[in-house]
DNA sequence: GACGATACGGACCCCGGGTCCGTATCGCAA
DNA sequence: TTGCGATACGGACCCGGGGTCCGTATCGTC
């Protein structure tokens, strides 16, 4: 009914823009340095069709993060253990931080580019109340913590898009390095096995 | 020598724009929806007089920031317990977490501003590594955390001023609530007492 | 009261996001 | 193939906000 089917130079066109805005964010050093006439010229397009595609600068970014974030989507909701459904708490949580870590830390200009678009926080636009709400249901399946929800919140929040960039870009740490230490975090939230 | 007493005048503007970028921030939804030029209305000066005192928009905010922030610097840094120093650990970190959860929650709109206003992340321009260090610091010596660093960003990012907001804005969370909540986050991280 | 130093103010500039509309392209149908 | 509505294109244009400049007013000192 609403369903149109758009011409083939409007999705040539998407798929340009979507192309060469990833490759611009890639290569710049912040996200605030590339306008969106950059994007429209390296595109090979006006800054009209741009907005008419998108509606917004935030809509570009949205629908950028949206395309790689897919796959992940899609291994969490009906992929194999341990980041997939059934895959009992104390495993699964892990496994799905290090799935968010590495993702912001594959994709760090456009988690970046997101979190710094959102009018504000990134916890109003997008994906986040997804995260949150997944975590939240494990982690309160997880004995000894009252209070899942926060320490979802919380979790996620060591996870963020310029915290990540901080530490691995700024400071110079390592990948593995990095998730070695938001795994052992997880864990000690978690309550890892030690008595005493 | 590099001293120079200011005029009266000056710091009279000083005051008068502080002052009233303060309330301005206060009443406003976000901090976006303030311009320059309305603080410097709202000041009763012109818009150089405000460039000239504090450089550039994120000046202002800083400013204004480490005004309300001292009190509880000082409280930090030659205070009586469990805020002060010699007090140990277990004790002092998550007194050092509520008072940082308090300080955002009375100044929501300042350290909003402040994250947004900062070129990027609050990580670059500010107070952040001082707190980062103290907290690392006292990290350090609780027994069983290998990685006082990473969990001293981990807990600082548990209070960002756009969760905070998030929970206790958008989500109707209480004060109370969040603090309890927060603590007892805080108590799992260090490894509370509990056994198997 | 007079004069150099300092601060004031608001008109002005620049840049970037977002809009508009005359023109080009598409795709369907005859 | 041609004709014609619907759809998309593009870049000139607008607007709002951060930041600057300089002629004028104020300060404070001698």
């Amino acid at each position: 009914m609403t369903e149109r089917k758009p011409r083939k130079d409007a999705v040539r066109n998407r798929a340009a823009v979507l192309e060469a805005a990833d490759t611009l964010f890639a290569r710049c050093a912040g996200p605030a340095d590339i306008t969106m006439a950059d994007i429209a010229a390296a595109a090979g397009v006006g800054k009209g069709t741009l907005f008419r595609a998108f509606g917004d600068r935030t809509g570009l970014i949205r629908a950028l993060h949206e395309t790689r974030l897919a796959p992940l989507r899609d291994a969490v909701a009906q992929g194999p253990p341990p980041l997939g459904p059934g895959t009992p708490p104390l495993r699964r949580v892990p496994a799905l931080l290090d799935a968010v870590l590495c993702f912001k830390l594959d994709n760090r200009h456009l988690a970046l580019a997101l979190e710094e678009a959102g009018s504000g926080s990134p916890y109003e636009a997008g994906h986040y109340d997804r995260w949150h709400a997944l975590l939240r249901d494990e982690l309160e399946r997880v004995p000894g913590l009252t209070d899942g929800s926060f320490a979802a919140h919380a979790l996620l929040a060591a996870t963020r898009a310029d915290l990540v960039e901080h530490l691995a870009g700024r400071q110079g740490m390592t990948r593995e390095d990095l998730r070695a230490r938001l795994a052992e975090f997880t864990a000690r939230v978690l309550g890892d096995g030690r008595r005493s």
